[in-house]
DNA sequence: CGAATAGTGTCTCTAAGACATTATGTT
DNA sequence: AACATAATGTCTTAGAGACACTATTCG
């Protein structure tokens, strides 16, 4: 139902990206310098306004993901994360962003993209302890990011968004290792990851050789819901959790 | 990273809601008949434009809620569902909406609220076969809106929303089979909701008595994830899946 | 043949699904 | 006592966690 009196505030619409990968075994996001002011040299998250009036949200996030990390579209995994308008967030006035987050495969080293004025991985623990600080309300969107891949981990194929074309089931682990934080049985993981059908399937003939014994390759299967999941160890069930409804 | 050119295209924010309930044993969702131009006449959510400059998108949520239903906000679920933003969406230009999912128990009978013109429960099912249509893109966001709320009743104890303050086994027993679409089975039902610790606790020697063995009382307990889940049985785990990215 | 990494099998325990009867109140 | 609704127990099977050794290639 609509205002009777047309009244409508006008605001402005921003788009934000949490890219995550993984680079050296690590969970990482990537993050910017603002060259402007308001936070001008702090670091936040990839973003932007809608470039033209009727740029759908969705197109804007792929546009700023190309522009940040020259990645071809159909290779990362991209959703929408959440929208986040809290009057007070940006200081120039009623700025809306609907942050997307998104999953890519390690990138090939120098971030420089087209105009990646000062892209940075940073490690997604140094973000989280907040020892590193963003701008706007960026920490709280990054956190709530990661714990959307967190969970997705657990439920969906998400995790081979995280690995090339075609991947190792060690490198697999890495991933979920990496983003949850944790170590894995290896047993357990290949006995889930097969039991787990459409899940992965075997990539040809290929093996990766490094030193040891070659790796079977494996690329995404076609299931985007993995029957069973793969549940993430608790951290160690603690008795608390005083029912905070999740966003 | 902001645009170097000032630039940005301004939207209309709206809030939409989704809000559900349990009528006579099935799972209902709360529509509006439009009594303005766009759609005239045709069924949509409730919702509205952000009131003035500075209101918080959670806080509108909230007015709409109560303005449809006279509900009080401490008794009601509402979280943020996702943005709807897509440029045809709407024929008077841009207008964005961060749709939001609400929970209510059942309500006193008329849904009359303070203003509520046209207000209607109608089933979740007439809506998702396509009964009934709705203005705008407003059946895309029920059916995410139903979905979520079908995952959430699973790993969270969202299940205690459609339930008054004090409720029966039985009754939290239909409300997952309202909003599953499946029957399921007292013995192990019971069993389930009593083994995730901190789910339902009792509430004092009250009973509740309907012409045979009185019930006992529960309420929500302090836990808002709910361990062991209760997974949903699979509708037929047919082999599809193309694998469709969740948005 | 040694170094390096990939890959596998068993046991125990917890939870899920299937299934029918007993318990406790009201009239 | 009949009726109506609430509550419960057992068996079988699937999946999770813990745990240590064998396999394959390279240099």
């Amino acid at each position: 139902m609509q205002a009777d009196v047309w009244s409508p505030t006008p605001v402005l619409l921003t788009v934000d990206l949490v890219i995550l990968t993984l680079r050296e075994g690590r969970l990482c996001v990537l993050l910017v310098e603002r060259g402007e002011d308001p936070f001008q040299g702090m670091l936040a998250l990839p973003g932007g306004f809608l470039n033209h009036a009727g740029e759908e949200i969705l197109d804007a996030a792929h546009r700023e993901l190309r522009e940040e990390t020259a990645l071809v579209a159909g290779l990362v995994h991209l959703e929408q994360l959440g929208t986040y308008g809290d009057a007070g967030r940006d200081p120039r006035g009623r700025v809306v962003s609907v942050a997307h987050l998104a999953i890519a495969p390690e990138l090939p080293e120098p971030v420089a993209g087209t105009d990646a004025k000062d892209a940075a991985w940073v490690t997604a623990e140094a973000v989280l302890s907040g020892e590193v600080e963003l701008a706007f309300d960026h920490h709280r969107i990054v956190t709530e990011g990661i714990e959307r891949a967190r969970t997705k981990l657990e439920f969906s194929a998400l995790a081979t968004a995280f690995c090339g074309e075609v991947f190792t089931i060690v490198e697999l682990q890495r991933v979920y290792e990496a983003v949850w934080g944790t170590e894995l049985d290896t047993r357990n993981f290949y006995r889930k990851v097969q039991a787990a059908k459409g899940f992965i399937i075997p990539a040809g003939p290929g093996r990766k050789a490094t030193g040891g014994r070659p790796a079977r390759l494996y690329r995404a299967g076609p299931k985007a819901v993995l029957f069973p999941p793969l549940i993430r160890p608790v951290p160690s069930t603690t008795e608390e959790d005083t029912r905070e409804e999740g966003k």
